[in-house]
DNA sequence: TTAATTCGATTACAGATGTAATCAATGAAT
DNA sequence: ATTCATTGATTACATCTGTAATCGAATTAA
């Protein structure tokens, strides 16, 4: 078993990245909209938690799930793998496919904008 | 089978992408950095047939293949997917994401803000 | 012309993943 | 107490993917 997060087994951190500790009967409420059996949401807590992604105590005879993993630490795993899957590893590549998308509103440039030149701040002050 | 091109099958497609067509011999001497056996980029090239994402013709007893699909659709189809699944369509967490990861360089940064500023001047000039 | 080589086609097989069903223990209800 | 329901654990199974090996036909070399 990789320790890598599928796909569904994401959707399952968001929940517990949202709230915790749950039941994973809670879990699987809050992931009704995704139409899936209870049984198949148990499986993917159980392989979160082979996983180490997500740890449990026990309170009575249920359990209680928390995240083990930061959602940030999941995002970045996820991004570097696509990244090097659909870009081969191009960031620059990637980032004209992003950034030339008509979607990008003049407000997210604005954004994006600022985050650079924070980026370059912090980077300067890390510098010898 | 689905029809999605898979990691391994789009290293394929991108040698096929950069010239066409090719014999399973000259794709495989292409790939030779990837340290792949040749049975394997044989079984890789039948299937990307299979998924219609590649044709080829008999040159006597061998196959010149050819893309079927373009690598602009490829690239756009893989990154619509991953911004919804993995950042529920929020462009600019994807972008903070990447921007944030260590691993950006300080070209990639500069390519980076190059971007949005030619990205800013056409926005003006496209507008009336 | 027989043997060795080379293609593509078919088959193999393990790990990951989606999608549960079944089992076993335990706690709740009667 | 005995039965029923619930919960986690184990098992199931098909598809996808990585990674080839083998088979059968055709071709080239000896």
């Amino acid at each position: 078993m990789s320790n890598r997060i599928s796909e569904s087994e994401q959707r399952v951190m968001e929940v517990l990245w949202q709230e915790s500790p749950l039941t994973s009967t809670d879990v699987v409420a809050r992931l009704s909209s995704q139409d899936w059996n209870e049984k198949t949401v148990k499986t993917f807590l159980n392989r979160l938690v082979k996983k180490h992604a997500v740890a449990f105590t026990r309170d009575g005879r249920r359990y209680l799930y928390s995240p083990l993993i930061s959602q940030d630490k999941v995002l970045k795993q996820e991004s570097r793998g696509f990244l090097n899957k659909v870009f081969n590893g191009d960031m620059k590549a990637l980032l004209a496919t992003f950034v030339d998308d008509k979607k990008l509103s003049e407000r997210e440039l604005n954004y994006l904008r600022n985050l650079l030149e924070q980026k370059s701040d912090s980077d300067n002050e890390g510098k010898q």
